[in-house]
DNA sequence: CGGATGACAGATATTGAAATCTGTCATCCG
DNA sequence: CGGATGACAGATTTCAATATCTGTCATCCG
């Protein structure tokens, strides 16, 4: 049948991400995109109604890929505290690990993502409805001391911003990084718990 | 006698600023500094080094300025979790007001800023000895619980990044930001003052 | 003699013409 | 008929020639 070849927006998004990685954001053309699909560049502006939406979906796929082990952890039973301890670490480490292990790619998405604000919002508020939820779980079980959960969450969200934040990846790879973390995870923690 | 005329750092960096104000730091030459002091560019140069040793000298001027009130917190008597409080709204409050009176400037400062990693990690070092001073008097007067006051004032100054760090300065317009900056201090209050 | 000058070489930035890219659409193909 | 194509106009980027800037230094001036 016709559709074996049919192109799909996925095909699309799997490519431009591809060629993201390859060319840099700076210098990936939907052209580039659509020679690497064997297609003619009109074919992908059916499927997509501008390059920028184009981007904003690749940046989409790849923060919902980030993410997934996230909500996992948050949706898991047990101690609130490890929880949120894990849930951050864990955030911490796919970024640093991100951004030491392929800095060019991790550059890319940065452009990108500071294109899209809109997006990047919305990743946040599910980030911190995560953090909630454990903080909610952390109240019920008597572990934390009961504080507007909504606020607390976005608090630890903010505070965490430098290990999470692309804006200080810079600050990733010092030596102290851990230690830093660690740091203000114990005042974080002691914060949650309260008297 | 001829010193009435003499060419000082000081002016030189007086009148570097009004230039990297008015012109911004791309468009800043020294041949403008020159120019608007009167002078010949060379004159410059027997007082800084280099363009980006003068572009620094202006950058620690400008962090100095921003700091010495709030050293003069630092240093005052009384109850330390009201000082901290204000310390932090007062450093917030002074970047906030910076970024949005005049956002060009600020712009300007932030390239600078850029340039210049030792210089302000110096005054990152700086500020944090200040937080510390207030959490080791906290701790003195029993307010807070007896914690390591290095990496706590540290942990601090991370959390609070969100409101001090330029890179976060587009998020300081939005009218839920001292909200959010309230729901913070809370919970770091509480993570301070522990059981 | 201490300090200012401006000509100069090499590095950097600007500019405008040419090349490429984005987004549209009339046309074609299975 | 649904979907792919590629020619096209206007917007954007590239590139190389040109202009400007940085940093040095032999010279000058009070």
């Amino acid at each position: 049948m016709a559709t074996d070849n049919a192109l799909t927006a996925e095909q699309i998004l799997s490519t431009a991400e591809d060629v993201l990685r390859r060319f840099g954001p700076a210098k990936a053309t939907v052209v580039d995109i659509a020679r690497a699909l064997g297609v003619s560049h009109g074919s992908v502006y059916r499927h997509f109604p501008s390059k920028a939406a184009l981007r904003e979906a690749v940046t989409q796929r790849w923060l919902d890929r980030a993410h997934d082990e996230l909500a996992a952890i948050a949706a898991e039973p047990g101690p609130a505290a490890e929880r949120l301890h894990r849930w951050l670490a864990t955030l911490f480490a796919a970024k640093r690990q991100k951004a030491l292990e392929d800095p060019e790619l991790f550059a890319t998405y940065m452009v990108l993502v500071g294109e899209v604000s809109g997006t990047v919002e919305e990743h946040v508020e599910t980030l911190v409805a995560q953090i909630r939820q454990i903080v909610e779980d952390g109240v019920r079980r008597g572990e934390f001391r009961d504080a507007p959960a909504g606020p607390v969450a976005r608090s630890v969200f903010l505070a965490t911003a430098h290990f999470h934040d692309p804006a200080h990846a810079a600050e990733w790879s010092r030596p102290a990084a851990q230690e830093d973390f660690e740091a203000l995870w114990s005042l974080l923690l002691e914060g949650l718990r309260g008297r």
